[in-house]
DNA sequence: CGTTCTACGTGTATCGTTATACAGATTGTT
DNA sequence: AACAATCTGTATAACGATACACGTAGAACG
């Protein structure tokens, strides 16, 4: 651990013969610095390879990093709004630092402090599960964005979401137009402050969509409790039930591939005995090659506006933007069209 | 961003009547501090929700933070490992913070770098693709383990990887006991330093495995070009061709996942037209129901002994650590034993 | 030709914390 | 009673950067 050899801007200042305030400034694109010594500035740090330190930096400045901080990893969605949040922040001179939440309340609050103590310049939040009064408070503290949480009102921080209520009224009027009326949903269980939860969006999507068309006596929802280990045991006895619809909307991908996996392994012919559509287009549904039908949601996009909008709020915004964006159906095999009997 | 209401040591140290140096002793568990005086500054600290600035304690202390270094979040097999780490980590007082890369060389140097920068305690490098010589480098700067990385020589970092030619020869000693002897591998392109990459090591498993055997004659190794998108192209070509083996051995599931997928698709029957063996146990493979046998190697288990590996690395030691962890099969219905014929 | 600008550099206080040196109070020893 | 030893708390100098207030020199101006 020789520390001995740390080149720190005192070391390029004597390299360069000038003071430490020049080369800050250098650094910094300060205006005060003739053209000839920023050159000779520059030749010296590309010299001694130094790089300006952070935890220095980020006492008196800022510290060009951006949080993120996510509390399911295990869902294929996340890396690719992932690498969009990275894309544009780099675009605009930022890093990105990841933290891993547990999907708990307090230990997401926990990270998002240890964000805070380390100075960091902005925050996005990927789906969390705090109340919009907690991120409220960080927001007050440091520029704050959330992605997948809904949260209109909130005056403090941003929200970026896909359009959920008319993404699902996709899924669902694509299913009623191809002659279905029985259809379910498969949903997660809404343990608190429900309207938060892009689930809940999807839900009331798919409601209005069957009462707009009539269908409100087949309007059944099914709430799952664990995102991804209880889905097959459910699916496996659900299909087994003597009277099951004939499509089920799925509010993620996640369970929709599920729900075809059991139904294939159990000898259910897909699409002609059960319909199914999911959310999301994630990559694994197209890398299965299953044919899921399903509303796309670009996460590369979301990462893209989430980051944007956070860097213009640390640039200097203060009123809250909470932006919807487009979803469009992705049609493939899983939806039988119905003859009309 | 009010920073106005900012708790600093300073606030702590004035709210309990004591001075700064005081309040850093009891922050710090250091020596000289009163029993009543250590109360009274704690009793301070909790009623301002005081956190200490991570930012300033690395400018001259350790900031209790592990940096972990990811080049590709879409594998599956990545999340697991990460929570291995956090939990491991968490257990000796640190906490991770998550750098994603680009799978490229100069990216991830530059991401090692800023979390130089940031003065994190150590480095967790997860399938790094720089060389050996340029993580050495890194090695010496500050603590760093790698996983999913073979080095055995290297002195300055240390190694944990599951033991992949072991992991190998299992898969395919389990072919050849079923009776299969035209056994095909797929795995991915090795454009440099391929010693370093697990799955050359697969590779060598399974030549060991064949060639003690007896079936040096039916080698036959298919380098995919790009790990996640290439794969079903080249499945469905792969599986027209006339001369097909009997069983193939995929360096990871995620490909033999879509290899079963296009085999299904083109209406083979499974495993009796193909056998098909995986490696990771990944739990995407699981969720899918495909009954895919595959070599284990516990991503908890790995994530754990890496960050154990690394604080003790922390805590002083110098000589370098390289483990490997067993592989263990896990037999399901994707292998069809041969008749005698 | 003296005064005012402007451009360029430097000196220095500062951020929040840690670590060392030291001062004062208390206790112990002979 | 004098002196040492211990214990408790404070003052202060870093750490590596930033940002503000200046000083200086040459140019521009009337």
């Amino acid at each position: 651990m020789s520390k001995k050899t740390r080149v720190t801007i005192k070391t390029v200042a004597a390299d360069a013969g000038v003071s430490v305030s020049a080369v800050s400034k250098v650094l910094r694109n300060a205006y005060g610095v003739s053209e000839s010594l920023r050159e000779n500035v520059q030749a010296s740090i590309a010299k001694l390879g130094y790089r300006p330190n952070t935890a220095a930096r980020a006492m008196r400045g800022k510290t060009y990093t951006i949080g993120v901080l996510v509390s399911d990893l295990a869902n294929p969605f996340v890396p690719d709004l992932i690498y969009g949040i990275r894309e544009a922040a780099e675009g605009a001179g930022y890093r990105i630092m990841i933290g891993v939440g547990r999907a708990d309340r307090a230990n997401e609050l926990d990270l998002a402090n240890s964000m805070l103590d380390q100075q960091m310049d902005g925050l996005v939040l990927i789906g969390p599960h705090m109340s919009a009064d907690e991120i409220m408070r960080f927001g007050v503290q440091m520029p704050t964005t959330c992605v997948a949480y809904h949260a209109d009102e909130a005056t403090s921080f941003d929200t970026i979401n896909a359009d959920d209520v008319r993404g699902a009224r996709l899924a669902v009027d694509h299913l009623i137009a191809a002659g279905h009326q029985r259809i379910s949903m498969v949903t997660l269980d809404q343990f608190k402050s429900p309207e938060n939860h892009v689930y809940y969006h999807r839900e009331q999507g798919y409601r209005a969509s069957m009462s707009a068309a009539g269908l409100d006596q087949y309007i059944d929802v099914h709430h799952l409790s664990d995102p991804i280990r209880r889905t097959n045991d459910w699916a496996h006895k659900y299909l087994q039930s003597s009277d099951l619809p004939t499509a089920v909307f799925c509010w993620s991908d996640l369970d929709a591939i599920q729900l075809m996996s059991a139904a294939r392994q159990i000898g259910k012919d897909l699409p002609q005995e059960l319909s199914i559509v999911g959310f999301d287009n994630s990559s694994v549904g197209e890398l299965l090659q299953l044919g899921l039908t399903s509303v796309s949601q670009s996460a590369l996009d979301l990462g893209n506006v989430a980051a944007e909008t956070l860097v213009s709020r640390i640039n200097g915004r203060t009123s809250a933007v909470h932006t919807l964006l487009k979803t469009e159906l992705v049609a493939r095999t899983s939806v039988m069209t119905m003859t009309p009997s």
